[in-house]
DNA sequence: TAGTAATATCAAGAAATTTCGATTTGAGGT
DNA sequence: ACCTCAAATCGAAATTTCTTGATATTACTA
């Protein structure tokens, strides 16, 4: 049973790699495929398969099977889930200062 | 020399860890000390600095000095920022089906 | 249905992050 | 100046994440 902490912060570990982010920008490009995204980071295709599976979990991208292949792409509605929500996690309800010590 | 996509890992660092989500939670309510998060977090000072340190490196939250005390808060500047980023990285320039490989 | 090809999963080691007690630093207070 | 106390930093161990070759899985193809 995953707390929400741990719910939250798994949208956001899609996003805190420097290989993730570089996939993600490869990816504003349009729909790319495993070959494709291979190729373009340089990497074996099992470590690009670790990163992209960590990229679905946060619902950021989806990939699509498409017979043999499988196509990945940014979801917009994840996009917009992960907006709305660091938005959510970085309001404050309370600006007051904090007087608890003196 | 950190690349671009270390600079943008870096924001998201702060928030893909479930210790630091809950951090923020509680720093939603105001301005928070140290003593008040470290109690309140159940987690020895050290370990409770340490995560401060990286919420304060990626912008979103800010740290002020009070004498003795060391106070924290949700940076609104901070969260903007963030949320432009998010935005940025996650649009879509041409949504155009992926069609290399048939 | 056997062969080929794309991708996911596994396993084990490497690398990075996290934890936390001990120590240091720095700002009052006496 | 010395003492006290809050918080940062250090160091070493524990944990987690990442990497990558090997293997398994799944889908098309002949």
């Amino acid at each position: 049973m995953a707390t929400v902490y741990e719910e939250r912060a798994k949208v956001f570990k899609a996003l805190c790699d420097p290989r993730r982010q570089q996939i993600l920008e490869l990816l504003r490009g349009g729909e790319k495929c495993t070959c494709v995204l291979t190729e373009e980071m340089g990497m074996p295709q099992s470590s690009l398969s670790y990163h992209m599976k960590i990229l679905c979990e946060s619902g950021i991208v989806t990939g699509r099977e498409d017979g043999k292949w499988t196509r990945y792409q940014i979801s917009p509605l994840g996009s917009r889930i992960a907006i709305a929500l660091l938005k959510e996690i970085t309001s404050v309800e309370d600006a007051g200062e904090c007087s608890c010590c003196k």
